[in-house]
DNA sequence: GACCCTCAGTTGGGAAATCGAACCGACGCG
DNA sequence: CGCGTCGGTTCGATTTCCCAACTGAGGGTC
């Protein structure tokens, strides 16, 4: 990671592992079951070598894992980790935000079991829905 | 929007408006309370041209407004739309997921009222906590 | 009015990332 | 042997990015 200019947050630290333009793309589409190298290249559209590129820094990263399947031929293919199954939030958020204000006809719905799912926020402590204005910022605490 | 050569959807939508190295870490300090350029410039740590063009962008984008406070001298301010307002949950998630796959220790803890806030993604529908096995996806229902 | 400062950009040129297309190597098929 | 597939890598051209300098409108001071 390198030394950042600007204020340093997680939201900056996240953007650095998977804020560039194809990242998000190749961890949805693992997600959505694509695993190999041309499924991947396919469903995101990614030039070849930006993808080669950008799956060896996410697997580095710990987002994605990539398992040898078959040695001959020599096939491997890509697994979302931990790290990587905790994006899918992430991913949903943006997909939410897509659908309302970057396309006109959302194309897909997501379902909850057997129900649309409309993913809200909640305050896991309390338990109630989070509003912009009940969230306020507290500097980390310096207590070693 | 141009043509997207891979698989449509609105993840995709999202990134083409604010999937560049700058734009949501603008987002992020507007909604920190830092209006001005130059607040924005040191805040994000951008290059001058870069986070000029980026707000352009944004504001064409409809996910900032720029208001004109002062003429002389003439002197204008970013403010968030309800698009603008709308990114927060994305960059809560994107902020819970950086505390905790990319920084080591969390710089700042978000306040709901006067607890911590530990970001849960519900659903909207039954109230039920999002857990990936239980989401599926379903073609847009082609029910015009 | 001369001088210097701030703020919000714009401009220019070089460095770096990105792109599409072509190529490569290991294998499978007939 | 010749062809096709899969998963990349390499190449050259294009595009984007970054930094530093400049602009331009105005303000403050003497």
């Amino acid at each position: 990671m390198s030394e950042l200019p600007g204020r340093f947050c997680s939201i900056a630290a996240a953007l650095e592992v998977v804020g560039d333009r194809w990242s998000l793309l190749a961890v949805r589409e693992v997600s959505l079951g694509h695993h190999r190298f041309g499924e991947i290249l396919e469903g995101t559209g990614a030039p070849r070598d930006r993808l080669s590129a950008r799956l060896k820094a996410l697997v580095e990263a710990e987002v994605l894992e990539r398992r040898q399947y078959s040695d001959a031929p020599p096939r491997s293919d890509y697994h979302l980790t931990p790290a990587g199954k905790d994006l899918l939030p992430v991913l949903r958020s943006l997909m939410a935000w897509g659908d309302r204000w970057a396309v006109e006809t959302p194309p897909v719905t997501l379902l909850h079991h057997d129900h649309e799912l409309r993913p809200t926020t909640v305050c896991g402590t309390c338990g109630e829905k989070v509003h912009g204005a009940d969230v306020h910022r507290r500097s980390n605490t310096p207590t070693t």
